[in-house]
DNA sequence: CCCAAACTGTGTCCATGGGAATCAGTTATT
DNA sequence: AATAACTGATTCCCATGGACACAGTTTGGG
C-alpha cells in the first residue's frame, strides 16, 4: 500500500479517451460486494464484473488490490462527524457510538484494518475530532492517544462480535454448540453464559464503554 | 472450519503404514513460518516443502488449511496459566498481561482470528480461568463475560499496534510519516505525538488496563 | 501364512487469485 | 493533420487451495 495514494490528489490528465469508470465508482462496487457477500468475495474479477468491464481495466484507476480495499475502508468509515454533544464525556460517548455504528454497517472493514497499514485522512479525522474534545483533560499527549486509540478498539472488538451473531438462536459466537458438549470442563463459562442469554452486541459494548469511561473520570479527577 | 476438527480426539488407526508427520509437526512448522515472516507467508506448499514433503500429504492430517490455521493459533496461544496473583484485580492484570505476552510472541495470532469462528480448548481454557476469579463478584454473568471480552480485545488491539511498530524511529504506525506533510490539518493529532514520542505499546497497554479495572473496581463498589 | 483391507505419501490436474506486458483504439494538443 | 498520451481489452504468467487417482506399506482375519 502506497500512502501516496490515499493522501495525494490525483490529477485527471487531460489527453487520451475520457476514463469511463471513476475511482470512487470502483471502491463503492467493491463495497457492495463487501457489505453483501463479505471481504473474501471481492477479488479483481468480481468487482470488474460488477462494473461490466474487464478486470485490467481496474488497474488504470488503482496500483492493485491493496489500495482498493484501503480505498473502500476510507468510504466505508466516511467522513468524520460533527459531535454535539457537549462535555468530553458525552462527546466521547457519541464519538464512539458513531463509529461502533460505522463498523457495524460494513463489518468487513474490521478484518480489512488489522496490522500494519496507512491510515486515510477520513480515519485520522475520526481520531482529530474525538482529541479535540479531550484537549482541555489533565492527561498527557500519550494519555489522550491511548484513550481514544482503547475506545476505538473497544468498538471494533464488539462489532466484530455483534456482526458474527447472525443465527441469534446461539448465544455467542459458535461457543454455545461446544459447550453443550464439553460444558462440565467450562463451570464458569457456562455458568455466565446461562444469564447472559440475553442482550445482544450493543449492550456489551455499553457495557465496556461506560467502565472505560469511568476509569478515565477517575483519573481525570485524582488529578484536579 | 469443522468444530470437531478442535474438539473431537483423532483415533490414530491401526492398519496402514506409520504415518511420516505427526499434526502437532505440521502446525510448528506453520508457526515458525509465520513467526519469521508472517501469516500470509503460510502456505500449504511452504509448509510442507519446511518439512520436506509434498504439498498434498499435509491434507492427510487436516481438512483444509482452516484448520491448520486454527491448529497453529491454539499452540500458539497455549495452554491457560495458572494465575498467582491473589485478588480479582491483581488476578485479571496478571491473566492480561499473559495474554497480551502471548500476542506479542505471535503478533499473526491477531489476524487468524478475526470473523467468526470456532474456539478452541485452550482458548476457551484461558476464559474459564479468568472468569473464576470475578465469579463472586456482584456482577451479571454477561457482565462477567463482557469484562474479560474487553480485556482480551483490549490486549490483542495494542500487541497488533506494538508489532506494526518495528523500526522504532517512526513513532506510531505510519502516521508520523503522513504528519510531516498534512499536519497542520491535524493539530491535536499531532500535539497528542508530539509529546508522545517516547514510551512503546507496553506503555499505552498499561494504560488501558488500569483504566478498564478502575472502571470495573468503580462498578463493583457502588454495588456494594 | 497370505492376501485383501486400510492406510500412507506422491503426481497430475483444475479453478481462481493478483498482476505484467502488449496492443488497438480514442482524444487533446501542437 | 500528426503525434503524444491516454483508454480498455487480450493474452500470458505464477502461486494458491484443493480434488482425485495411483503405487507402495502395514496389519488383521481367514
Amino acid at each position: 500500500m502506497s500512502v501516496e495514494f490515499l493522501w495525494g490528489g490525483r490529477a485527471r490528465p487531460t489527453r487520451g479517451p475520457k476514463p469511463a469508470l471513476t475511482l470512487e465508482g470502483i471502491a463503492d462496487a467493491g463495497i457492495a460486494v463487501a457489505d453483501a457477500e463479505g471481504l473474501a468475495a471481492v477479488s479483481m474479477q468480481r468487482v470488474a464484473t460488477d462494473l461490466g468491464y474487464t478486470k485490467m481495466s481496474l488497474y488504470r484507476y488503482l496500483p492493485g488490490k491493496a489500495e482498493l480495499v484501503a480505498v473502500m475502508v476510507e468510504r466505508a468509515v466516511g467522513e468524520p462527524p460533527e459531535l454535539s454533544a457537549s462535555g468530553w464525556r458525552a462527546a466521547l460517548e457519541e464519538w464512539s457510538r458513531l463509529l461502533f455504528g460505522r463498523y457495524l454497517a460494513h463489518p468487513w472493514t474490521i478484518e480489512a484494518t488489522v496490522g500494519r497499514r496507512p491510515l486515510g485522512p477520513y480515519e485520522m479525522g475520526w481520531m482529530e475530532v474525538a482529541l479535540a474534545r479531550i484537549e482541555t483533560l489533565p492527561l498527557s499527549g500519550a494519555e489522550r492517544l491511548d484513550t481514544i486509540a482503547v475506545l476505538a478498539g473497544h468498538g471494533r472488538m464488539l462489532a466484530q462480535q455483534a456482526a458474527a451473531r447472525l443465527g441469534e438462536a446461539e448465544m455467542s459466537t459458535a461457543i454455545a454448540a461446544v459447550l453443550r458438549e464439553h460444558g462440565e470442563r467450562f463451570p464458569q463459562l457456562t455458568a455466565a453464559l446461562a444469564g447472559a442469554a440475553r442482550g445482544g452486541g450493543d449492550q456489551a459494548f455499553e457495557y465496556g464503554l461506560a467502565r472505560l469511561l469511568d476509569g478515565v473520570e477517575a483519573l481525570v479527577t485524582s488529578r484536579s
